[in-house]
DNA sequence: CTGAAAGCGCTTACAG
DNA sequence: CTGAAAGCGCTTACAG
């Protein structure tokens, strides 16, 4: 196996002259594809197995329209409690690949510039995309319907004839709430930010759905939407002192002010507040205090989103919608 | 510009046809290279803008024997601390090379399995690639020194001949430790994880010199290193409570614990304890407290890094090691 | 300045 | 079962 360096990479000819046969059969051998001798086909595959034959990837792809190579599309993440969950599913997104000899090409891209993923695919340097990132109406994804590329997201978007892959948001932020009136837990607020992220869309409807479900009628003064920044958070915090018996906050970052405001103000949790969280994630361990909250796997995510992805480029019939199960996570901070 | 799908997609050849130039001619007028009028220059390009025309990519990588494409190995990460460092690099290194019209190919890769990487480089995949995380002797680093493939780490490696981009951990921790001494802070303990990463031992190192530098002797029974898990810091800030004025830590981990430790032991921080960190993050923002730390710019890590090996595929001459700057941020935990 | 031709390293009908 | 040939879509000496 000692080749040095690249100066000495073979092609399928030298293997075939050095074997005495033709490029084609060395081809035959290698794909498996087409009528070939098992005692030549052993033969071809000892000598580059011996000799670390490595086809050239960029002649592969020209001669079969196909890459092996899948783009992951990243936003722009400016929050830092947004950085596991993207980090983790393209962990997931890059496990399934390497499993199927796929690589995966990592491009950022935020807002309404198609330009990254229209270059990407127009000069064909990937077989298919994944978003993981999904908004109300989005743009990246009727981008790539209109243009009948290979794509699914990660994240429910509003068109059913996307292919996507979704923790099940709505049905865990349902029963979430459903969990806390079972406690005894009344007057269940909720903090939420921007809506055009399908994801923060999803929590809120499972939250209307938890009051459904229990015949309850939703209180409008305790719902805050559309909070983006840190000022709007304590501010709410406030308001609900006296109004709420539970924080349900919509995520990490949520949650990550709810509970310093309420440490700032002195009030006790969960004696004076309880709080939850539609989303777990590592930052929730850093308080005095265990969180109650949903917990998702995102590795799988991302392995779920990557296969189908490659079942649908391999022109496999996929499931339209795949839901992903969850956990509701009792602890301290709603007892 | 409204090409609906990929049927349509044209060759260099429809271009050529439709203005009754050869394809060599095409091809000219794109890459700029070779002798060409400028009026038959800027009727290509001009058709080429109106009609949409994008090379594809594995024909010219085939032909040029150049992908356009380097691979960023990104470490399998365990500890939600670590995520925005690699994240964030990670972005800044796309960003480089999307303004270089490169992309990234994204591997996950650990310990000693070289396969990954081989498979990318001996199928020709990728042009170069960047290794974002170094340890004291390492595999990876060596590997493709010995292979002769184009490369550059972020962090340091224990060989002259590796083209290294890293951040002046030695420098920063020296200077962090020389402030703390002209603050009168004397007995400063250090904590630190496993040395293998060569950043830890960079760290520490900066430590010692700023010892030597104010000319005081080091004092062994207040150095830490190797510790591995929480129990061991836990341990080590016990023990440290009474013979130690300031704790330096390596980094936002043990920094996390060291913080959440002496709170549960009802120390004061800065009154009994004062805490520094060898590396900012937010994760520090969640304190009570501010925390005196070492503040890198890692998005321009990963950009200085990319352009570096950039250059360094392209021919350039480059920089074998290039340090960038820090900034001392002091705050309440050293007041 | 421009074109015809060969070549990059594979794959895959088409014969045999 | 195997090989010769054409083709994938570019680039680039080589002529002119």
């Amino acid at each position: 196996m000692g080749n040095g360096n690249l100066d000495k990479i073979m092609t399928i000819h030298d293997v075939a002259r050095e074997l005495g046969v033709s490029a084609s059969t060395v081809s035959r051998a290698i794909s498996g594809k087409g009528r070939i001798g098992s005692a030549t086909r052993d033969r071809v595959l000892q000598y580059i197995d011996e000799h670390g034959f490595y086809p050239n990837a960029s002649a592969q792809s020209l001669a079969q329209s196909r890459t092996n190579n899948i783009a992951v599309v990243l936003p722009e993440v400016k929050a830092l409690v947004d950085m596991p969950f993207f980090h983790t599913c393209m962990y997931g997104i890059e496990e399934m690949a390497q499993a199927n000899d796929y690589d995966i090409l990592v491009v950022i891209a935020d807002g309404r510039d198609t330009k990254p993923l229209e270059r990407l695919i127009l000069n064909r340097k990937v077989d298919g995309m994944i978003l993981t990132r999904t908004y109300e109406d989005d743009f990246f994804a009727h981008f790539l319907k209109e243009k009948q590329i290979p794509f699914v997201t990660v994240g429910t978007v509003n068109d059913k004839g996307i292919t996507q892959v979704d923790n099940d948001n709505i049905g865990a932020c349902k029963e979430l709430v459903t969990v806390l009136f079972s406690k005894g837990i009344e007057r269940i607020a909720y903090l939420g930010g921007g809506m055009e992220q399908t994801v923060n869309r999803c929590r809120y409807e499972g939250y209307l759905a938890g009051f459904k479900k229990s015949g309850r009628a939703v209180r409008s003064d305790i719902i805050y939407t559309n909070l983006n920044n840190r000022a709007m958070v304590e501010k709410a915090v406030d308001e609900l002192k006296e109004k709420a018996d539970c924080i349900l906050c919509q995520d990490d970052y949520i949650c990550n002010e709810v509970i310093r405001q309420l440490a700032r103000e002195g009030v006790q949790v969960p004696g004076q507040m309880k709080v939850a969280s539609c989303h777990y994630s590592r930052v929730l361990e850093n308080y005095p205090i265990t969180i109650t909250s949903l917990k998702f796997d995102i590795m799988d995510l991302g392995r779920r989103a990557c296969k189908i992805l490659l079942d649908s480029i391999s022109g496999k019939d996929v499931p339209i919608r795949t839901l992903l199960d969850y956990e509701v996570i009792l602890k301290e901070s709603t007892k």
